[in-house]
RNA sequence: GCUCCCAUAGUGUAGACCGGCCAAUCAUUCCAGCCUUUCGAGCUGGGGACUCGGGUUCGAAUCCCGAUGGGAGCACCA
């Protein structure tokens, strides 16, 4: 056996590329559509739908669009619309049309009258309180029962100014005896005081979600509706206005809930917060969107591996960064340039010798990428190095500085040269990074919003806006600009 | 309270539709060893899971019922 066939003794290493399954229906292409509310730039959470939904628009071909939800004036940050783009191009997210709900207005009134002329919805000028508490019940209000004619006659009022907001509403009739207390009769269209980023004071009567929603996504020619299980009950609501209006479905599916912990995503607290200068902006690094991830050197495609492993299953998990940096590691360690920093600095005297020359790799798997070259002399020798590396050592404890000599310890910051043989780390010596003193100032601005300040060896000037790594310290970013701003990523 | 969704190792995930090939996959994390001028990478080895209880069956991670646990919704937000 062994003889006839090794390769079939040779442990097969699979590893398996985790796919995402087949989309039902799929066959001959596909349209999807991204849905933000350009309340703000995407964060982490929302890069989930992003991705999934580009990944079966790449698999089977088709269209993806990208649909603003820019139906409640309140929530709108103007600058969110190229934000949001911004953010999709960078995530290498395909998407072939970009449409806004506020320029489509006359589309949601037409249907509104359609439901309306077809009695599947009705106009209703109850104090909320007084219809939600009814429906609760499983009750209807008074204006349930009117006809179509009269309530097109209010409807027509509505658009025409003669309410305030709150005094009049369509909704859309679904069953008052559904078990389910959240899937029954639903406003559609509400008047709404304040002027729109995009149209001004051009519309009044405004559509929500669940009604713009269904009305786009059949317009819009939609094969498959890919999202969150949040909105499980919004799918179920939807679904009337398919039946009322003689509509076939989509495909819908919804993956399960993310729990992302230890990062703050709520878009309205982080406008809060920059507003007040908590954080810098939206790219802050202690901040889960997508611009404070770039920023920080993740990659695209780490992010995309990670929703890939993750899958569309309708399970709730909790979002690891744990496995997002792995990945990121593995597309960034190739190309990533080292070079020391030395946080804590403290300088360290090696006698015994008064020059020194150091030639360290780039990278120590491609040395063809190159080396940094430090020269050292005096007498004796001064560099830096991390405090607690030379602190409470025994004396003639074996030191190696990394890349450049052999030393034995002696005094405190006191070090005696003892050769540069390789051989001396077989020898149980402890390797400790240093930097020269043409070193420059350099700051690291963790995630957690430390700040950490010491000296990087100057090379690392050639390096800026590249993902590099400060060799014991862990994979950073160096922010474009002319001295060294590192934004951390991960170790 | 009502309704819905879900349940495999620390974290994710494959297997479940079509029960046996599952003493359960892969990744990550963790531990050990090797290698190595990084506490990085690589290599080798190891630890670690089918929520519980019934039922169907010769046989259940897989099918059914119940319990428990987690999540979502019940907005004139999206």
């Amino acid at each position: 056996m062994e003889r006839l066939a090794p390769e079939l003794l040779v442990k097969e290493k699979k590893e398996k590329v985790h796919e995402l399954p087949d989309l039902e229906g799929a066959e001959g292409g596909v349209v999807m559509r991204l849905a933000p509310n350009p309340s703000g730039p995407l964060h982490i959470g929302h890069t989930r739908m992003a991705i999934l939904n580009d990944i079966y628009v790449k698999r089977y071909g088709g269209r993806l669009i990208v649909r603003m939800e820019d139906t409640n004036p309140p929530t709108i940050l103007p600058e969110a619309y190229d934000l949001i783009l911004k953010d999709l191009d960078w995530l290498g997210v395909e998407y072939h049309e970009v449409v806004n709900q506020s320029s489509r207005f006359q589309i949601y009134y037409d249907h509104a009258m359609k439901l309306l002329e077809g009695g599947n919805a009705y106009m209703c000028g109850c104090p909320s309180d007084d219809w939600r508490a009814a429906k609760e019940q499983g009750m209807a209000c008074p204006c349930r029962d009117a006809g179509p004619r009269d309530n097109l006659g209010l409807w027509e009022r509505m658009l025409a100014g003669e309410y305030k907001p709150g005094e009049m509403s369509m909704i859309v009739k679904t069953d008052l005896n559904h078990p389910n207390p959240a899937v029954r009769d639903f406003v559609a269209l509400r008047l709404v005081g304040e002027p729109h980023p995009l149209t001004g004071d051009e519309f009044r009567v405004y559509p929500l979600y669940n009604y713009s929603v269904a009305i786009d996504d059949h317009l819009m020619g939609m094969t498959h509706v890919l999202r969150g299980k949040d909105h499980l009950n919004n799918t179920l609501r939807q679904e009337y206005v398919y039946e009322h209006l003689g509509w076939t479905k989509p495909h819908f599916h919804h993956y399960g809930w993310v729990s992302i912990e230890d990062t703050e995503l709520s878009t309205r607290k982080i406008r809060a917060a920059i507003e007040e200068a908590r954080y810098s902006g939206w790219k802050d690094p202690r901040l889960g969107t997508v611009a404070a991830l770039e920023r920080r050197g993740i990659q695209p495609e780490a992010i995309r591996q990670y929703w890939i492993d993750v899958g569309i299953k309708g399970v709730d998990i909790r979002f690891s960064w744990e496995n997002l940096y792995a990945y990121n590691k593995d597309i960034v360690d190739p190309g990533a340039k080292r070079y020391f920093f030395v946080w804590d600095p403290k300088t360290v005297s090696i006698t015994g010798t008064d020059v020194l020359e150091s030639h360290a790799p780039l990278h120590p798997e491609h040395q063809e990428m190159g080396t940094r070259v430090t020269q050292l002399s005096g007498d004796p020798i001064h560099v830096k190095a991390v405090a607690g590396d030379i602190q409470a050592l025994p004396p003639d404890t074996r030191v190696r500085f990394k890349d450049l000599c052999n030393t034995l310890s002696g005094e405190p910051g006191i070090f005696s040269y003892a050769g540069n043989e390789l051989s001396f780390i077989k020898e149980g010596a402890k390797i400790i990074h240093w930097v020269g003193p043409d070193a420059v100032q350099a700051k690291v601005l963790m995630p957690d919003g430390k700040l950490i300040e010491g000296l990087a060896e100057k090379a690392a000037l050639d390096s800026l806006g590249e993902v590099v790594q400060f060799e014991r310290f862990g994979f950073v970013r160096l922010e474009p600009g002319d001295e060294i701003e590192a934004y951390f990523a991960h170790q």
